[in-house]
DNA sequence: ACCTCGTCCTGGTTGC
DNA sequence: TGCAACCAGGACGAGG
């Protein structure tokens, strides 16, 4: 989203933007944030975690979040649960459709955005600095299993339901592992394999369950890719043996019962 | 400090 | 066919 959305929005000004939806800007007056937004001048857009960073030059941000059901759209040609609209100075127009209006467009002041993101967020994981030692050190003395700690934020940030399950597949762990007590080698795996679920999911263009569009409407591909998620009953693309699902971490999980066994 | 669970919403699917 | 129950890409606050 960032990558397609960064050329529509990065040296424009934003002439007018209108919000409709309360629940957006919470606890702000989404009024009072549209006209505060009108006039910045956009910088760059950038990503931390799942949120997205709308940088301007007068140094406030606009942090979004896009939750379950939200997109950005560019020009949309037609399109329902329109939320918010951002009209550019050249004639552009980004509109935000959220169906379950999870999502969230916070105005944050210089200086805001760092510790509004730093008491959220752990480490990038495709960042050279992530390295499997750090991922020990994350998940050490955690007595979680592997599949909340790794959709905790504050571990890593980005990884969603689907990414954790891709992840685990890959790295041939159970999802219900108590996450403080991986050895090297298993740490190792699971961090390559963090990495090339990611990795595979940005090439891919995210996943397109039902709601989710990237700005010119076309759907992400990365659910032709799933080895685990939402494949109850289907075989284990390595072993054969029948996918399950159960849940863990309050969450649906789909794993291997033979190749992701507990020790 | 860590962990689990309910909640915020709307709409699609499933089961009786 | 009709209708209720359940489920869904996430994060946060309450409470254990």
């Amino acid at each position: 989203m960032r990558r397609r959305l960064a050329p529509v929005l990065e040296g424009r000004t934003l002439e007018r933007v209108e919000i409709h939806d309360a629940r957006l800007t919470r606890p702000k007056d989404p009024l009072l944030v549209a006209v505060e937004l009108s006039g910045e001048r956009v910088t760059e857009l950038d990503r931390r975690g799942k949120y997205l960073i709308v940088r301007f030059a007068s140094g406030r941000a606009l942090l979004i979040h896009l939750r379950m059901t939200g997109s950005l759209l560019r020009d949309p040609v037609e399109a329902s649960h329109l939320r918010a609209r951002l009209l550019l100075d050249d004639g552009t127009t980004v509109a935000y459709r959220d169906v379950r209006r999870f999502g969230t467009w916070f105005l944050l002041e210089p200086g805001e955005l760092e510790p509004y993101l730093d008491e959220r967020l752990g480490e990038e994981p495709l960042v050279a600095a992530f390295t499997a030692k750090g991922l020990g050190e994350r998940l050490h003395g955690r007595r979680a299993p592997l599949k909340a700690a790794l959709l905790d934020q504050r571990t890593l940030a980005g990884l969603g339901n689907i990414y954790v399950d891709e992840a685990l597949w890959y790295a041939k762990l159970s999802p219900l592992r108590p996450a403080g007590t991986l050895d090297r080698s298993e740490l190792q795996r699971l961090h390559r394999a963090i990495r090339k679920a990611l990795e595979l999911g940005i090439a891919r263009q995210g996943s397109t369950l039902s709601d989710y569009r990237l700005p010119d409407g076309s759907s992400g591909t990365m659910q032709r890719e799933f080895r685990a998620y939402g494949r109850t009953d289907e075989p284990c693309d390595r072993c054969g043996t029948p996918l399950e699902k159960i849940r863990a971490g309050g969450r649906g999980t789909w794993f291997c019962p033979r190749c992701q066994t507990l020790p």
